[in-house]
DNA sequence: GCGCATTTCAAATGTACTTTTGAAACAGGC
DNA sequence: GCCTGTTTCAAAAGTACATTTGAAATGCGC
C-alpha cells in the first residue's frame, strides 16, 4: 500500500473545491473539468477517487452538512428547558449561520437551497435526516410561542415567516451583488450577529402580535375574511388581478 | 405569406409550454426536446421560430414578466398618496401573487428566483428594468414606515425581511411537497390572500417594534452590541461556532 | 390546379460534457 | 535495485444535448 498519503490528500483537495463549485453553480452547471482544474488535478481523478460526479456530490453534501451542524447546532445548542424565545433565537442563528457564513460552512446552506430548487434524488436521505427534524423543531417552537389557541395554519405561517427570512439570505449571496447597507462583506461573526439579531427581534414582534390576535379571539381562519385588521380601513382596496 | 395563422399558433404554444418548463426546471435543465414534445411539436420548430434556446428564454421572460406585472401591479396599484401601510400590503400582494399564483402567472416569480440563483446574462436588462424599481420602492416604503430616525441599515434589513418572506414561498412550490397546514393547493385568490394577510400583519408588527426601538433612541448600529433586547437575559448565550 | 412563400419534420452535425482506458510516475517492502 | 500495489495523467470513447439541413407538407393568391 504505497503512496497512501498523497492519495488522501488530493482526495480531500477535490472534495473541498467541489463543495465550493457545487455551492456556487449547482450540481448541473458545475463541471468536473472546472473542479479538477481548480484543484490542480486531473479529470480522471474524480472517477478514480469517487467513481462518479454523483457520488462526489453526495460526499460533498454529507461532509458539508456535518460541518455546518457542528458549527451552528440547532437552536444554538440550547436544551429544551431554555426559554422559548432564546431557543428561537438559537434556531435563527443556526439557519442564518449555515447560509451566510463566509467560510466553507456557508456552502452548506446554499447547497440546501439549490437542492430545494433542483432536487437531485441523489440526496434524498440526507435531506430527510437533516431537514425534517429542523422543521419539526420550528413547528414546536411556534406552537409554544403562539400559545395554546393557535391553529395549525397559524403555526405553519409563522414558522414560514421565520425560516424564509433566514434562508432567502442565501439567494442574495448567489448574485454576488453586495447590497449597499448591510455589510455582507463583514466578518462572518459580525454578519451572522447582525442578521440574527434583526430577524429574531423582527419575528418575535410578529409572533407576539399574532398571539395577541389569537388571545383576543380573532383566531378565525386567516383566509376566510381579509384579516381582523384593527388599524385603518379596508383591506379590500386590492382586487385580485389588476 | 401563407399559413400565417398556424405558424403563430404553434409559436404561442411553444412559448407557453416553454415558460412552464423553464419555471419548473430552470434554463439549463430544461431541454428543447422536452419543451417540444410537451408542445406536440418538432425540435427544429424552436430554432425556426426563435433562433435559439436562449432567445426563446428571453421571450418567455419578457412575456411572463409583463403579464405578472399586469396581474399583480406594484403596491397593488395604489397611488403614492395612499397610506404607507396599505401600500406595503399592496407591495406584498404584488410579490406573493407573482410567486404563488397557481396559474401561469406564478411562473414569473419562479423564473426570477431561478435567475437570482443562476444568472444567465441573457436577461440583464429585463432584470434591471423590473427589479431595481421594485427594490427602490420597498426601500422608500420602509423609510416611511420606520420614521426619520432609521438608519440605512435598519431600512435595508426590514426590507429584506419583507421581501424574503414573499419570495421564499416560491422555493416551497418547487419541491412539489405541499406543506400540510397551509393549503397551497387552494385556489389562487384564497392562497394569495392568506399569505398576503399573514405576511403583512407579521411584518407590520416587526416594523412597528423596530420603529419603537428607534424612537426610544436605541438606534445604535445593530451589530455593535447584541441588540437592545429589553426582555429577559443575555443574548450572549450563543457562542459563534459551537 | 399551380406556383410560392411559410411551416413542419426526421435525420445529420456539432458541441460540451462525463466516463473509460491503458500507460506512466511513484513509494515503499524486499 | 527491482517488484508491487497505488495514484496520476493524456487521450479516447460514450452520452446528452442544441443546432443545422434539406426535403416534405401546407395553405394562399392567382
Amino acid at each position: 500500500m504505497a503512496r497512501r498519503k498523497d492519495g488522501v490528500e488530493t482526495r480531500d483537495r477535490i472534495l473541498a473545491v467541489a463543495r465550493e463549485v457545487f455551492a456556487e453553480k449547482g450540481y448541473h452547471e458545475a463541471t468536473v473539468e472546472d473542479i479538477c482544474s481548480r484543484a490542480a488535478s486531473n479529470i480522471a481523478a474524480i472517477n478514480y477517487h469517487f467513481g462518479s460526479k454523483e457520488e462526489l456530490y453526495a460526499q460533498v453534501w454529507r461532509r458539508a452538512f456535518d460541518e455546518a451542524n457542528e458549527a451552528y447546532p440547532a437552536e444554538g445548542g440550547l436544551g429544551p428547558d431554555a426559554p422559548a424565545e432564546d431557543r428561537l433565537r438559537g434556531a435563527i442563528r443556526s439557519l442564518v449561520g449555515k447560509v451566510a457564513d463566509r467560510g466553507r460552512i456557508g456552502h452548506a446552506g446554499r447547497l440546501v437551497l439549490r437542492e430545494m430548487m433542483n432536487p437531485t434524488e441523489v440526496i434524498e436521505h440526507v435531506k430527510n435526516d437533516a431537514l425534517r427534524p429542523m422543521q419539526e423543531r420550528m413547528r414546536q417552537l411556534m406552537k409554544e410561542l403562539l400559545g395554546p389557541g393557535a391553529s395549525e395554519e397559524q403555526i405553519h405561517l409563522c414558522g414560514m415567516s421565520v425560516v424564509h427570512q433566514c434562508i432567502a439570505i442565501g439567494i442574495r449571496l448567489f448574485t454576488g451583488k453586495v447590497p449597499p447597507h448591510v455589510r455582507f462583506d463583514a466578518p462572518t461573526d459580525q454578519l451572522v450577529n447582525t442578521l440574527t439579531n434583526h430577524i429574531a427581534r423582527f419575528s418575535l414582534a410578529g409572533i407576539r402580535t399574532m398571539r395577541e390576535d389569537i388571545e383576543a379571539g380573532g383566531n378565525g381562519p386567516f383566509d376566510a375574511a381579509p384579516a381582523p385588521n384593527r388599524k385603518r380601513g379596508s383591506t379590500r382596496v386590492f382586487s385580485n388581478r389588476a
